[in-house]
RNA sequence: GGGUAGGUGGCAGAGUGGUCAAUUGCACCAGGCUGUAAACCUGGCCUCUUCGGAGUUCGGGGGUUCGAAUCCCUCCCUACCCA
């Protein structure tokens, strides 16, 4: 494959890239190039967000490159600022350390982590002295600082605290590209200065800087902010199929072409077939697309046989999630509808439950029996349907 | 170091001694209409309740008062201005 022709395959769909020029230069040499992504282990939970640098990873790999997975113990500690209008929540180690195995796992679904070097960016930041850190400080300004964004604008409008050691993240990470001699890195386009920072300063450690690529930033299931765990509009790739079949078909329409775009293979045609169609019928092959990705092939197919079944054809699907319900409750295997409620875990409190049920929400059984008021009681048993609006969940007895 | 303005329910933002479990908007949940979309209409959105109420909330602690989110003291936190 010639230069141009690779090129052109790796810059698809990226929003910035500097500077292609250099990127060119570095694929001519025809050796691998190290391809940088950072991702700090502040959650459970790797997204479809993550996955739009992440599959621009693997296209890397596909043409030999080597991925190179910055594990942000270190930075997770500080918090990344980026695109954020408040500080970030600094968590402790113990949790970081153990969201960093199970990030892996998860980013295994779509690139491939065999071939990938992983690297704790705390191998080089535990062994910093405080003079190490000051040497690093005195690469930037604050005039540099508050050119970014999202500085500058909390500055203005004095909103939210900027902290000091926020500053240090760009500089941490852009010191991992120094690390590792990166040659390329990835991030969404929110992290175009933190990406920039890792030129100066491998520059300034006399290498040949990083070429750095943004990706478009995934909005989330509500279809106004980023998706992220803060905003709780996301899709986890750890999701089960039905999670995440359901919660695709509940995003906006207009939301579907860039899903269609970031998210899948699919070609502009393709695409445009399935927009120009039903949109009830795009929605379904995007999110069964989706869950062909990380659950496979016969997982989609359930998951579309399920949904035809349960919404179509207004029936029971074949897996129910189960409640468990402690069997000592109630008096002659009865319980009361609000006390259910709160057993199965569909409602927060009686409360809650009790509205629920004046509402006309709750229903159980084959034949949707509806509870005159929270006091009636149900005839629980192993197996019972229990619904909640679209929440379906079946009694099992402990 | 000095000064000013603030800290109210997930967020925004009213309220400044009783009528405040606290106006309103957003978000969220449910019902209706649908395509588990959007728009729209309705109800809900601290907890418990024998549905009459009851209990705990307005940065933390203490106090004044018959009674405080509202007044006083103190502590913590934030922004802005001056140095």
């Amino acid at each position: 494959m010639t230069t141009d022709e690779q090129l052109a395959i790796l810059l698809r769909g990226v929003t910035h890239c500097e500077k292609r020029d250099e990127l060119k230069k570095k694929l001519e040499r025809g050796m691998p190039l190290r391809m940088k992504y950072g991702i700090d282990p502040t959650g459970f939970d790797v997204h479809l967000g993550h996955t739009v640098p992440l599959r621009k990873l693997r296209q890397f790999q596909e043409l030999g490159h080597i991925a190179v997975l910055i594990i942000g113990k270190a930075t997770a500690l500080v918090g990344d600022p980026s695109g954020r209008d408040e500080s970030r929540k600094s968590l402790d180690e113990a949790q970081i350390a153990k969201n960093a195995i199970s990030y892996l796992e998860q980013i295994s679904k779509v690139i491939d982590v065999s071939k990938a070097e992983v690297i704790d960016n705390d191998t080089w930041f535990d062994k910093w002295g405080f003079g190490d850190v000051l040497k690093l400080l005195g690469k930037t300004t604050v005039q540099r600082m508050l050119e970014r964004d999202d500085f500058s604008k909390r500055y203005k409008e004095s909103k939210t605290p900027i902290y000091l050691h926020e500053c240090l993240y760009p500089l941490m990470q852009g010191w991992d590209s120094v690390e590792i001699k990166a040659d390329v890195e990835l991030g969404g386009t929110e992290q175009l200065f933190n990406l920039m920072v890792g030129r100066d300063l491998q520059r300034d450690a006399g290498q040949e800087p990083q070429v750095c690529l943004t990706l478009p930033i995934l909005r989330g299931t509500d279809g106004e902010k980023k998706m992220g765990k803060t905003a709780g509009n996301y899709i986890g790739l750890n999701e089960p199929p039905k999670e995440q079949f359901g919660k695709t078909m509940r995003i906006a329409d207009t939301l579907m072409k860039e899903w269609f775009e970031l998210l899948t293979d699919f070609d502009t045609a393709t695409i445009e077939a399935h927009l120009s169609g039903k949109p009830n019928d795009a929605k379904k092959t995007l999110g069964a697309e989706i869950v062909r990705q990380y659950h496979g092939d016969a997982a989609a197919q359930a998951v579309l046989a399920e949904w035809k079944k349960q919404f179509e054809d207004k029936g029971d699907p074949d897996v129910i999630a189960e409640a468990m319900i402690p069997a000592g409750e109630g008096i002659d295997g009865q319980v009361a509808a609000n006390k259910l409620l709160v057993l199965a875990g569909l409602c927060k409190s009686m409360s809650e439950a009790r509205q629920k049920i004046a509402e006309g929400a709750f229903n159980y059984g084959a034949d949707r029996v509806k509870p005159a008021d929270f006091k009636t009681q149900v005839p629980v048993a192993d197996g019972l349907v229990l619904r909640l609006g679209r929440k379906i969940v079946k009694v099992k007895l402990a």
